[in-house]
DNA sequence: AAATAATATTTGTACATACAAATTATACGC
DNA sequence: GCGTATAATTTGTATGTACAAATATTATTT
């Protein structure tokens, strides 16, 4: 069978898992109008109001090319400012920004139960947990 | 902690595990001077000698547009070409696609040893597995 | 204090991938 | 057999993300 092929590799199947889980998310958080990693990066700032960008780089595993960009866009629409902090620059929750919170939580929360309703909670948890420390170790090798 | 927030959700574990293992992938398959993606495809096409494109989308899981483009890409590197039958496009093999195939392989080994080494062979394998199976559960949902 | 090194960010560019609309080709109902 | 429905592919466009090079700012050395 074809199949097998595949589905014996780590870097296929975790990015067809990706792929998967991302649709979904991107479909509970339509309604905030952010795809879900700009929501993820809007959490970051708004448990850590004017953290620098490299500190969100590091948060939410993303280049700081990336970041610059993502914040670029938010600021665009209107939910963070930066200032500059010498030679960092700082991001700030907007209160635009701070009255989507809740929304974005309701949304995480939908995802959740989503993914927990066909996993189960505590094996969807477990699952999670597992593939960051996964993620974590082979960084480093 | 700022990091609970996140390491408790699927969609970002999910991402930040497939960033990491994607990017030992690339490195693994920058030999054949493919991405990991495109050397996928002609394996499944070395598979199946002549399979559609839709075919190769299912197998791969990824859209029509996708494969498009892909074939597209590998057929200006000589690797594979296409012969159209009625509606369909149906995926070969060239010599020099065959001739990869090998190295295509060995590529293929050493990124499964590189993780393997890392998890271990049992628990790489039975993560993989168990990705793949999460993953069509929640193409359901 | 000037010269150099280090660090944080930005910019230009590229790539994998997707969606929606357009196209092409077959199949089906009359 | 013709008109319409269905199916497979392609095309245009957009998005998330990365890398490498450029820039800007601060720190270190002399």
């Amino acid at each position: 069978m074809l199949d097998k092929y595949f589905t014996d590799c780590l870097y296929f199947t975790a990015n067809r898992l990706t792929r998967v889980i991302t649709r979904m998310a991107e479909e509970e958080f339509a309604r905030t109008g952010l795809s879900p990693a700009y929501a993820f990066l809007l959490m970051a700032v708004q448990e850590r109001n004017g953290l620098t960008q490299k500190e969100l780089g590091e948060v939410l595993h993303l280049t700081p090319s990336t970041v610059t960009r993502f914040v670029e866009k938010l600021e665009r629409k209107l939910l963070v400012t930066t200032r500059q902090d010498g030679r960092m620059s700082r991001v700030y929750l907007t209160d635009k920004g701070r009255a989507m919170q809740e929304q974005i939580e309701e949304c995480w929360s939908s995802l959740h139960e989503r993914y927990a309703k066909v996993l189960g909670r505590e094996e969807g948890d477990r699952l999670t947990r597992r593939l960051y420390e996964v993620s974590v170790e082979l960084e480093q090798a």
